[in-house]
DNA sequence: TCAAAAGTGTTACTCTTACACCCATGT
DNA sequence: ACATGGGTGTAAGAGTAACACTTTTGA
């Protein structure tokens, strides 16, 4: 057949990753993410996400987790594969993506190296690729995920008021909270630790929470792997 | 470098169906899939999920599609990406499996063909490589999305009573559903039209159904590609 | 007429939402 | 003292679950 010169050897496998982290803007936080400007052909001087090769030796994680650090520098809080991306069309060579998505705490990341920069998740320009989809996909995850699980805590260091907590939340899902009925629901599901500390500022103090860690919260799903 | 010597190149892309259906038994219905008895080297003898190499230019879905009709004959009524699996340990060489998981209607199913045969979902034997792990995660998915997505409609013809449908959430889900609140509740949700026709049986006849392909139900996400 | 599934009605209970109101602090 | 965010109370409404009850058929 003719179609055999052309064989399954030839497919490559590449892994990239949508980082999410929060960024404060004036009085308010919003969502944004690391890309990278290609600097080689198909779509060359775009910008898009970080990613690299497969080494034959490295896990899947691992190669999110690699590239992830390449670019920010820093572990992430969280980690989890969003969708393997394969499509004939997609680039001009064959090549299946797998994507991860992360998240990372602005505290602890530094500047942003050569070629990389930080885009509001939800008024990026024309990426390379499918990239834009993937992107939309992520997002789309995070803000269903922030309602059954503990994924804000990606985005909080370990000692947080209840306002902080809901600040993440409220930049997520783009829309305001009730403060009142945010406190009790997050009370009553018995993830948070009130600690003896408070914060204080300009107004009444606010008291200090940590995550229960025991509490593992049916985080949804017997995650393969 | 002394890991140079294997380079991405040496990694292989296959895909793998997790393929489920409705067995009748006795006067229950539970969920079946086909397994298919490896006649290679790394666990042969052993069950495993149909799969294949992914062609060069081949969409991961309709690799998919291909091993799913080489194992079962028919189309699938549902299909869907289930995860990428591709631990550096999983073989004796290196491959990224994409998992695909499916739905097909009992009716339409001819025999299988050689070296496959069908298994109860729920009571299966040791399976090659990690593939217990994945159906545990294509069942935890079935059992997800049946209570938010209109996924039953796989399992069933054009026409049905509610007690077709409700037998499906029953199989699905491993518990009997009330049968005065199931109905309320798919009727309130706009999914079915009522035709008019009944099925007449030994009781008093029960009205047909066919789903509304109008009412979208926000079926859960941007589905990429 | 009787068994059994089809289909309707009703009530209790939980969860969500909206919002009034009090508390404690820095200025 | 007062503005402001922290924190409590309460009541209306939606959704869920349990179950009594009526309807319609074949045997």
């Amino acid at each position: 057949m003719k179609t055999q010169t052309r064989r399954t050897d030839d497919v490559r496998v590449a892994v990239s990753t949508v980082i999410f982290t929060l960024r404060r803007i004036g009085d308010t936080s919003q969502v944004a993410l690391p890309l990278v400007r290609r600097t080689r052909d198909p779509f060359e001087g775009l910008w898009a996400l970080p990613g690299g090769w497969l080494g034959i030796d490295e896990n899947l994680e691992a190669a999110a987790s690699r590239t992830l650090a390449e670019t920010t520098g820093i572990e992430p809080s969280y980690l989890e594969q969003l969708y393997a991306f394969g499509d004939v069309g997609r680039s001009t060579s064959r090549v299946v993506s797998i994507v991860y998505w992360a998240l990372v705490r602005q505290d602890d990341a530094p500047a942003a190296p050569e070629n990389t920069a930080w885009f509001d998740a939800t008024a990026l320009p024309l990426l390379a690729f499918d990239h834009n989809q993937i992107v939309d996909y992520a997002l789309w995850r995070l803000r269903n995920k922030v309602g059954y699980s503990r994924i804000a805590h990606g985005f909080l260091p370990d000692e947080f008021t209840l306002a902080d907590l809901r600040e993440v939340y409220e930049a997520i899902l783009g829309r305001r909270l009730d403060p009142p009925n945010f406190r009790r629901q997050v009370e009553s599901s018995g993830t948070l630790i009130p600690t003896p500390s408070f914060r204080t500022g300009n107004h009444r103090p606010a008291r200090l929470y940590r995550y229960n860690h025991d509490v593992e919260l049916a985080d949804r799903g017997p995650l393969p792997a």
